[in-house]
DNA sequence: TGGGGTGTTAACAATTTGGTAATGATGAAT
DNA sequence: ATTCATCATTACCAAATTGTTAACACCCCA
């Protein structure tokens, strides 16, 4: 039993579903925790401090994208893994998803057998970087260790929170984050500063890289990608 | 057995996870010792000098870091390698760590088997520079014996302070220090000196070297590099 | 007792940085 | 096509950080 003690809250609207799902992850050892709404999956979320949590897109009082904002906009779940239920031909969800913060989805209908499979991966995807530290991606590499940033082996010179704001977006490329967000992690909760502050040094890393590797998803935040 | 002889503390509070490690090492011909607490760990490495001291940071009576801090202060625990046992993504751990000493860490969950190849890698990582105790990098050669550093075969007179300092720079190069490390490790976690003395000594091992291969990083710390 | 080397500190200079305001694009919704 | 919110860009300034110098206390040894 290797993710033993993991904690799961699954929200969907339907109940057949809940029951099923959480039936075959607790075979495999999860503890699970249901939600019937949108509401109701936040509070949950803040009860019981899961650590994975699926939310069905389509959901009453509030769907699965805004309680996905509404949760990446906490320090607290920032750490925390949240995937998307979505039906099977649903790009747009999907996209919409992945730029609302999620770090993947799970396409409906699933098989019970399927569906622990993945959240299985789910929690090895996060066991793995304890080793390499260095974040290597495409012709751009980020050392940690150094504090130092590589293109095409060149290095490049960021100050202290230009480095720890692309560090950061590079931890998980393609998932975007929200301004909150960045701003619990990079600048701490309690501190507060202007609305520009996060696109000047977005500005500065795009400048100092020279390359095009954070877009902009507006009205949302930044994400990093090749 | 190429590690045979060699001490290992383990310290953890859970009595199943004490057991299963330790049997494991001892079948590899390690010597294990064991305690269930902070307070007993630091008795335990007084009294049987480990080569490796392996620390959970949850622990009663004291934690992993805590332990750490007091031991790396003692001067006997200078060549001991301190690793501890964190859970998986317990990032503010990992640099609280590495401020206070800490070689490496290890993630939990983690399997025997695994932990006894990589206890095996920290000893080949520590064998190695035994037979050849110099650093030589570029022109800049560091003999610890001798308290002597070289550049281009001229010998260069530092300071005790001055030598240590950048012989720990350079034990790593590239890597950064943060000051609080350099701090940590070189004038001992319970002195305290004021913000300006590293400079200094920086400084004046830069006048003497007459090269520049310490490198500031800002709000960060120092790093040594050709 | 006095001199050289060492470690530390204080005071000030120099530098880098992080943040903001002002203004100019951009793009989605109407 | 226009509006409005949002983001990009630039230049500027204050604060944080580090560099430098000189002075001081300390210790060891002659």
């Amino acid at each position: 039993m290797v993710s033993a003690g993991k904690k799961i809250l699954i929200a969907d609207d339907e109940p057949d579903i809940l029951e099923i799902i959480s039936y075959n992850l607790q075979l495999h050892g999860y503890e699970v925790i249901t939600a019937k709404d949108g509401d109701q999956a936040i509070l949950k979320a803040k009860q019981n401090q899961p650590d994975l949590i699926i939310l069905d897109i389509m959901m009453p009082k509030k769907n699965g994208i805004e309680v996905c904002k509404i949760l990446r906009s906490q320090a607290e779940f920032n750490e925390t893994i949240i995937v998307f239920l979505t039906a099977l031909n649903d790009e747009l969800s999907h996209v919409k998803g992945l730029e609302y913060g999620a770090d993947d989805f799970i396409s409906k209908p699933i098989s019970p057998k399927i569906m622990v499979s993945k959240v299985n991966s789910f929690f090895r995807r996060i066991n793995k970087p304890e080793t390499t530290n260095a974040i290597e991606l495409g012709d751009i590499k980020i050392v940690p260790d150094e504090y130092m940033v590589y293109y095409k082996d060149q290095p490049i010179n960021l100050a202290k929170k230009e480095f720890e704001l692309l560090n950061y977006l590079a931890s998980k490329p393609g998932r975007v984050f929200l301004r909150n967000e960045i701003l619990n992690r990079i600048w701490g909760s309690e501190v507060i500063v202007g609305d520009r502050t996060i696109d000047v040094h977005i500005r500065k890393i795009r400048q100092k890289l020279g390359i095009d590797c954070i877009t902009t998803v507006k009205g949302v935040g930044y994400k990093f990608e090749i």
